[in-house]
RNA sequence: GGGCGUAUAGCUCAGUUGGCUAGAGCGCUGCCGUCACAUGGCAGAGGUCACUGGUUCAAGUCCAGUUACGCCCA
């Protein structure tokens, strides 16, 4: 074996390995046999906008954890891996990229669809290319990171599997009313001219202005009757679509404008003042930004703003757009500039900042701006595109979320402990259904606990889900539409065509409920599979499939479905060519838990859940997707910040990979995995490779390199001394090292199943790193040094040890193990009692080998004591050698007497090892020796060096004594406090007593060597 | 404005139901070229646990408030 470890001579042939066995490929039948429990994680389908980043390798070797864990246990195990498609910013992605290598742009394609080409069909080919390009990046990625995938299930969100999922739920959300359309208010970006999710903008605070305008009121004629009231307004070109004034009706200053009329400037648009509650009250002196900004007057433009929306529900007001959907000032799309105009012509084509400032100064020229004040707030801003969003009223496909059957169930999937009190409450009153038995509800629980909060108060102020995209990369809306001339001739031709014809179809025609405010009339057909002849028929009858596609999110909320076949998982079967595609769902829906960060809990949990739900119950709703839900910390540079592209603070794994190793890599990504929501990772760029690094990783290959070595010596020494055949040997009989060796195992072996149990990966990583490092190297090894090339047993235990902690360490760091046990299997191993392990599925790799399952009760608590006593006295010995400056290599005389000196002798030779003895002698040390304390009393050690320097040694105790001093001060004055003798528990204040008496022995012993120094 | 989180050694973080003389790794200091490992070993220095009150025999831990920062939602 090499000196040092080396992963990039390694890991390349261990994945081999693990290929070529199939180590990772699960077996659905073997559930469904009951041979097996299951254990299955979806993985989080990274986009494929980018190549991952190091809160993707964090988030996978999370889960490559468990998974590794749980195969080794014994489970069926999957981890389904794919991607996703992440419609609006892999095709701003594309676009960009085009535009930046000199090429046509999407706008140059949408010209030449318009123009009858097949620009669209084209675009979607170059998106496709970039889509192959980074899904081979990043699988390439997770493989090279060791990601245990089932390889062979592969899935990619629009892929046919995927989009037959796609189909058959939309289909079956629209025939039972849970899929509408609708004019509606959206989050327009006019950049990429698409409606944007609520959670697809973010809010950024900018620098604005409040602008008071005047409107002048009129009668009952329409003259101006020189009155006038005063809107403030952070958006004056919206005024145009302004369709009512309105007012507190508490407004003691200005309920009386109630019922008057004013005038638009310039549009000439008479509209009335209404009452509404919504209207803050004007008050200077509030602090309370909007009261304090505020004239009391509102301006309403129900279709550029959601609030002014929902007064005009309420006062039935007009809704006029005037915008294009590019943003600029537009008469062709609602507003009727030719009704009244008074020179509102000038504001038409403008872009809405033009507009802006074109509206001030016409308002200031008439004087009828009466103020314009700075203020900073909130505005609503494009992920994508990073600019305002407007609100802008369009028609667009909403999923119906707010009904019980999604948002209800999606609730009650929550384990009641995680609920709030007052949910439990209401969920009591008002769903008294809930919970009984076999309901399929409160099955799943966060990890940490308090982000069943934010899942909580997500659903409560949820608001029905704009499912429509203006895009052309996605799922394109299999919905079909024919306008008619009349109602009549909709209703007498489209039965009698269509109905003939189609098997299976939902209508929704125009002039029924919620596409009421749509003009004109016709259907909406929505067919439940591909059938190309019915499209065809579709199609010939003059029909049009909607241009828009879905949501991303819609397909990620299938992911749980669609990766297991559903609906047709024949017909998965047969294009996937995967031969027991059938048997997964059934075998492995619920999963065991999901790994995400919390920025996804809102966006896709919950969608997971609603639908999986939904669509896997029949009576009752179907169980929740993942029993848990494990939310891990977001990984930040060493400021604070995220990591980004346009900050030049990502680092992309591969290169940690390059230079640390891919274990030490997910080892340290493991030990930074705390239950707090951000964790911070310096990084620093190598400037001889131009590429980030952080120092952070060496923790991991250190490591690495460690187990390496220990290996290595252990190994040496195994073939020096080969383990013996025979009957499985008994621990008592073991020498105290090695019982106390074995004893820590058990204790690791407990708290590694106990951190993995409880998504603590912190307390793993820590768990195996003191088993390795402090127990195995720097005791155990050390100890045995003298005796390990004899002692038959010994060989037995080292063998069984290194194993152990191979298999506890696998799932961290897969590669250097699978490498180690490679050479380790080799060597004969001799049974120890009780230190049994799992079942092992294939003896070929460690990583279908079994788990360490050591009965708890073989924890053993007098080797313990007694180790944990000789290492006591070896760190005092060590100690006063180092005080003394006694060179490492010299070997000392330890003088001991009494019960110490047949303690020694019992457990000789490891103190002689430790301490490097040359004796240890029960005669009385010569005066050129130093002195220690070992529980309460003193001895010496002799021969440090030609002689003892005796200010150093003076020193040294008089540091020792005055520390003495103050914990015995401390510790009496606990005693002295009648309170804590009288309330505390005895077991407590016995503990503290003979601690104090301790330290009292301690301090006398010190005093005394003191005094024999003068 | 509402919600969640964070504040502990120079840095990155642990610290379960209150029992602590507050821990780990890195970094720092000293010694060590030693035959598993210098990606290492041994020893050491370093902390008013953000602040102010409160509860308690006992508070890093629980409660209230303050400050600073971060995230999410309006």
């Amino acid at each position: 074996m090499s000196k040092a470890y080396d992963p990039a001579a390694t890991e390349p042939a261990m994945w081999s390995k693990w290929m070529d066995s199939g180590a990772f490929h699960a077996d659905p039948s073997r559930v469904l046999d009951g041979n097996a429990r299951p254990y299955c994680i979806l993985i989080p389908p990274p986009n494929v906008t980018a190549a991952l980043h190091l809160g993707h390798a964090l988030n996978n070797s999370i889960q490559d954890i468990l998974v590794r864990a749980h195969r080794m246990k014994g489970f069926e195990t999957l981890w389904m891996p794919g991607t996703d498609h992440a419609g609006i910013a892999t095709q701003t992605m594309v676009d960009k990229k085009l535009k930046g290598e000199g090429k046509a742009g999407i706008a140059e394609y949408k010209k030449k669809e318009l123009e009858g080409g097949n620009g669209r069909d084209e675009f979607i080919g170059l998106v496709q290319e970039f889509k192959d390009e980074f899904e081979e990046r990043i699988t390439h990625q997770l493989q090279t990171m060791g990601c245990s995938c089932d390889w062979e299930r592969q899935r990619f969100t629009m892929d046919d599997i995927c989009a037959r999922a796609v189909r058959e739920a939309f289909f079956r959300l629209f025939k039972d009313g849970l899929i509408y359309r609708g004019k509606r208010l959206v989050n327009w970006d006019p950049v990429t001219q698409t409606a944007l999710a609520d959670d697809e903008v973010e809010m950024n605070d900018v620098d604005g202005f409040f602008w008071y305008l005047r409107y002048p009121v009129v009668d009952d004629a329409g003259n101006e009757t020189g009155e006038h009231v005063t809107v403030a307004t952070t958006r004056p070109e919206t005024y145009l679509g302004d369709t009512g004034v309105a007012v507190n009706p508490k407004d003691p200053n200005h309920a009386k404008f109630i019922g008057k009329r004013v005038k638009l400037p310039f549009v000439g648009r008479i509209i009335p003042i209404i009452g509404d509650d919504y209207v803050v009250m004007a008050d200077p002196e509030s602090s309370d930004s909007k009261a304090k900004f505020a004239s009391g007057f509102l301006k309403v433009t129900p279709a550029h703003d959601p609030n002014d929306y929902m007064i005009g529900q309420r006062h039935d007001l007009e809704m006029i757009n005037i915008m294009a959907p590019d943003a600029s000032i537009s008469d062709q799309h609602g507003w009727d500039r030719a009704e009244n105009n008074e020179g509102g012509e000038q504001f038409v084509g403008l872009s809405r900042e033009d507009a802006r400032a074109a509206i001030e100064q016409a308002f200031r020229d008439a004087n009828l701006l009466e103020a314009k004040k700075p203020h900073n707030h909130a505005v609503g801003h494009s992920y994508r595109s990073h600019v305002p969003v407007e609100p802008y009223l369009s028609d667009q496909w909403y999923c119906k979320v707010t009904d019980d059957r999604l948002r209800g169930n999606a609730q009650r999937a929550l384990n009641p402990e995680q609920r709030t009190e007052k949910s439990i409450k209401d969920w009591v009153e008002s769903r008294p259904k809930m919970m009984t038995d076999g309901s399929n509800d409160g099955t799943m629980s966060f990890y940490p606990s308090r982000y069943a909060k934010t899942y909580e108060t997500w659903h409560d102020n949820l608001r029905d889900w704009c499912i429509s995209r203006q895009l052309w990369w996605g799922h394109r809306i299999p919905v079909w539409f024919k306008e008619y001339e009349s109602f009549e001739a909709m209703e007498s031709e489209s039965d009698a065509i269509v109905l003939g014809w189609l098997k299976d179809y939902q209508i929704v025609s125009i002039g029924a409920d919620e596409v009421a405010q749509s003009e004109g009339h016709g259907d909406f057909i929505c067919i439940a599979d591909a059938d190309e002849r019915a499209i065809e028929l579709l199609l010939e009858h003059g029909y049009t499939q909607d241009p828009d596609v879905l949501d991303t999110w819609f397909s990620s909320a299938l992911w749980p479905l669609s990766t297991m076949g559903w609906p047709d998982a024949s017909a998965a079967k047969d294009s996937s060519g995967v031969a027991d595609f059938e048997s997964v769902l059934g075998a492995f829906n619920p999963t065991s838990v999901l790994c995400t960060a919390r920025e996804i809990i809102t966006l896709w949990v919950s969608r997971m859940t609603m639908f999986n739900r939904y669509f896997l119950g029949q009576e009752q709703a179907g169980k929740a997707p993942f029993k848990d839900v494990f939310i891990h910390a977001m990984i930040q540079d060493g400021e604070g910040r995220k990591m980004s592209k346009s900050l030049g603070n990502g680092v992309d794994p591969l290169d940690i990979i390059h230079s640390h190793g891919a274990d030490a890599m997910r080892f340290t990504l493991c030990q930074m995995t705390t239950q707090t929501q951000d964790v911070r990772m310096p990084v620093e760029l190598d400037e001889s490779t131009g590429k980030n690094t952080s120092p952070k990783f060496d923790i991991g290959r250190n490591l690495c390199n460690k187990l390496w070595n220990a290996a290595k010596f252990a190994m040496m020494m195994l073939e020096k001394n080969p383990v013996q055949a025979g009957a499985p040997i008994d621990a008592q009989e073991l020498s105290l090292v090695d019982r106390w060796m074995l004893s820590r195992v058990v204790h690791a072996t407990g708290a590694v199943n106990t951190a993995l149990r409880n998504y603590m990966f912190k307390d793993y990583a820590d768990a195996i790193y003191d088993l390795l490092w402090r127990d195995f190297c720097d005791w155990y090894l050390e100890s045995i040094k003298p005796t390990v090339g004899t002692d038959p047993n010994q060989a037995a235990v080292l063998r069984h040890v290194l194993d152990s902690i191979l298999r506890l360490m696998h799932p961290v760091t897969p590669f250097i193990t699978e490498a180690i046990h490679e050479r380790l299997s080799a060597i004969p191993m001799r049974e120890i009692e009780g230190f049994g392990f799992d079942e092992t599925k294939s003896s070929e790799t460690l990583c279908q080998s079994g788990w360490p399952n050591p009965d708890q009760s073989l924890r053993d608590e007098v080797a313990e004591e007694a180790y944990g006593r000789m290492v006591a006295l070896t760190t005092a010995i060590r100690e006063v050698r180092a005080s003394n400056k006694v060179p490492p290599k010299r070997k000392v005389v330890l003088h001991v007497s009494g019960e110490l000196a047949s303690d020694v002798a019992r457990w000789s030779p490891l103190v002689e090892t430790l301490c490097n003895l040359s004796e240890v002698s029960g005669d009385e040390a010569p005066d050129a020796s130093a002195s220690f304390v070992f529980e309460g009393t003193e001895y010496r050690v002799s021969d440090l060096a030609d002689a003892v320097d005796a200010s150093v040694e003076k020193e040294r105790l008089t540091n020792e004594l005055a520390s003495l001093n103050k914990a015995i001060s401390g510790l009496e004055g606990r005693l002295s406090n009648p309170g804590y003798v009288d309330k505390a528990p005895e077991h407590l204040v016995n503990q503290t007593r003979a601690e104090l008496e301790q330290k009292k022995q301690d301090r006398d012993s010190v005093q005394a060597s003191l005094d024999k120094l003068g």
